[in-house]
DNA sequence: CTACCCGGTGGTATCGATACCATGAAGGCG
DNA sequence: CGCCTTCATGGTATCGATACCACCGGGTAG
């Protein structure tokens, strides 16, 4: 298809309703400056010519893009797509639109996209990783533009952070677990070197030691292709071996959670009369009543469109560190 | 933080090297049109002033804004988050960025968005959805620029597609089902309107009628909330109860299927020796040795990829339908 | 009655990079 | 030795919308 037309511009429209350029601009990016009548006229020559405005030229001379940028981890996991979609649901209320970029969970990769993300000179910048690297941080200083860290809330954000802490929300599953009894809870996790989430979560779980009848700590090798049950599987295998008398096993995930679960129905425990068991991020299959995992909820989406929120109220505090918190849902297992 | 520092310009950047804009321009564009000496000058002067090229200005005056618009259905399926990821990797190859919105499924979304991208004026467009509104069509070719339609082959697409056939990937779970003994085989799916593919999978299995005896198929009707495997419990139970010696369910989706495989182990019902289960999709836990399921394999990624490649290429032509099937993986579950 | 204000409108300069054409220097060939 | 090509570089116009200021007419206050 050879772009044989030509896009219509503002002046042609102008022309066509018999006003100045300017008139057209106004009645379509602020129609209460226009009066009534010359809004019909520039309403008609603009379906007429179906014209659509020129954002290009737009960003150049207000120097308003109009556009945010995101840098996230990756889209394959479902609390990232979550907050993705309320990023840009909030945003596209205020008249702004997403440049998406995924990361892959590197540092170095976040610093490549970086320039070319600011080559567009977005409004401002989201990031769901606190982990940057030196010319990463330079190069947000310089620019001098609002940049929002998602998901975990670093001591020092960059500029803002909108979140949940990780290692608080390991806490509440453990404390659970002890005011419904249990003082024998293991932690299950998984080696996997990016994920500092899940460590917070771990030590979220140490901070309860002072509870517990003493740690028990797992860490399942990750081995490459996906993160399946298996591996809780194996994990619960591994701490029943060690501690036997395991009363209650508080998961990374709830895909470890889900293995665990199944490999104790498989050797006949009862959950969650013996052995009780949390994960985290209460994904699709969570609340089925097969699984009925008992779990946290995060809401992605709300994390998303707050930080759309900031965005448009603009003038972001530096330093703001917004908690916005996570649910303990209590089901089956536990 | 309050943006008080200015983006150093282009002008700048060419004083401080002693060169002139242009060339400063062509430093950064096309490296080879420029001797090495003043490429040397250039990068100095570029990195000591951290100079990010200005693509809002670029693209008025090169009037190639090098954008690319993505309307996706959801981010929140792994499917098309891992499209997301393969057209966002091919593009920034060719120094293309993404622009991205969700239309939730809806057409009618969709047409709302499409002005607002076309506003970027992006050297393409792709969709995940073949179905549009009339609106949508209309802007769409007075915009003449390249579409190309993902995951469904539409008949007559707008412009191109990419993707692969349900239909095809239906008959195709159908048939193994047949080769390998069943001829009392079932369609398990559910009733969800928005689910073209969904039906386009039944259809395939009742292309396969000729070699099956008679048809059996059940839709689960769908409750608010998540789809869980319940759906797939709930729909054994049905088809076992309406045709009790059905050797093989064909589920119209992974979690189906693990609803289903479940149900029959509940029931003592040997797998795959009395009955065969198969899922669509591939999901994480497909692979895993406690499902281990038969099913069908997208590459999403690729499919991405792919239409990043003829985007970068330039010159697609009117009604291409690139197919680029599926992968039948069979497991222990058939 | 005059002076001032204000809603509505238009003219012109401007945003920052790139296209196009021109220029000058270096090198090849008859 | 001079002409023509090629390469490297710069000047200037341009992309399309918006900011800024000016303007006009009518209403209100003094």
């Amino acid at each position: 298809m050879a772009d044989g037309r030509k896009w219509v511009t503002m002046g042609e429209v102008a022309a066509r309703a018999g006003v100045g350029k300017i008139t057209v601009s106004r009645a379509l990016r602020n129609p209460s400056k226009v009066s009534p009548g010359t809004l019909r006229k520039v309403q008609a020559a603009v379906d007429e010519l179906g014209y659509v405005l020129d954002e290009t030229a737009g960003a150049l001379s207000s120097q308003r893009s109009r556009v945010v940028g995101a840098l996230v981890s990756t889209l394959e996991e479902a609390v990232f797509a979550a907050t993705v979609r309320g990023l840009t649901e909030g945003l596209a209320e205020g008249g702004l639109q997403l440049m998406l970029s995924a990361t892959q969970y590197d540092p170095g990769t976040e610093a490549a996209l970086l320039p070319t993300m600011l080559g567009r000179r977005p409004e401002a910048l989201v990031l769901t990783s606190d982990d940057h690297t030196e010319a990463a941080h330079r190069l947000l200083a310089r620019a001098g533009l609002p940049v929002l860290e998602l998901w975990e809330l670093p001591k020092q954000p960059v500029h803002a952070a909108v979140g949940f802490s990780n290692r608080a929300a390991g806490t509440a599953l453990t404390r659970h677990m002890v005011e419904t009894g249990r003082r024998r809870v293991a932690f299950l996790g998984l080696d996997r070197q990016h994920d500092r989430r899940a460590r917070l979560r771990m030590e979220g779980y140490r901070d309860c030691a002072g509870q517990l009848a003493g740690e028990r700590a797992v860490a399942v090798k990750a081995r490459p292709g996906a993160v399946g049950p298996d591996y809780g599987a194996e994990g619960l295998a591994e701490i029943l071996r060690r501690w036997p008398d395991t009363e209650a096993v508080v998961c990374v995930s709830d895909m470890v959670a889900m293995g665990a679960l199944c490999e104790a129905r498989r050797r006949g425990i009862d959950v969650p009369g013996r052995l009780a068991i949390s994960g985290f991020g209460d994904f699709d299959m969570a609340q089925d009543s097969a699984l009925a995992l008992t779990t946290i909820h995060i809401d992605g989406a709300a994390i998303g469109r707050r930080a759309a929120e900031l965005i448009l109220a603009g003038d972001i505090p530096c330093g703001l560190r917004e908690d916005m918190g996570f649910s303990l849902i209590r089901r089956a297992t536990s």
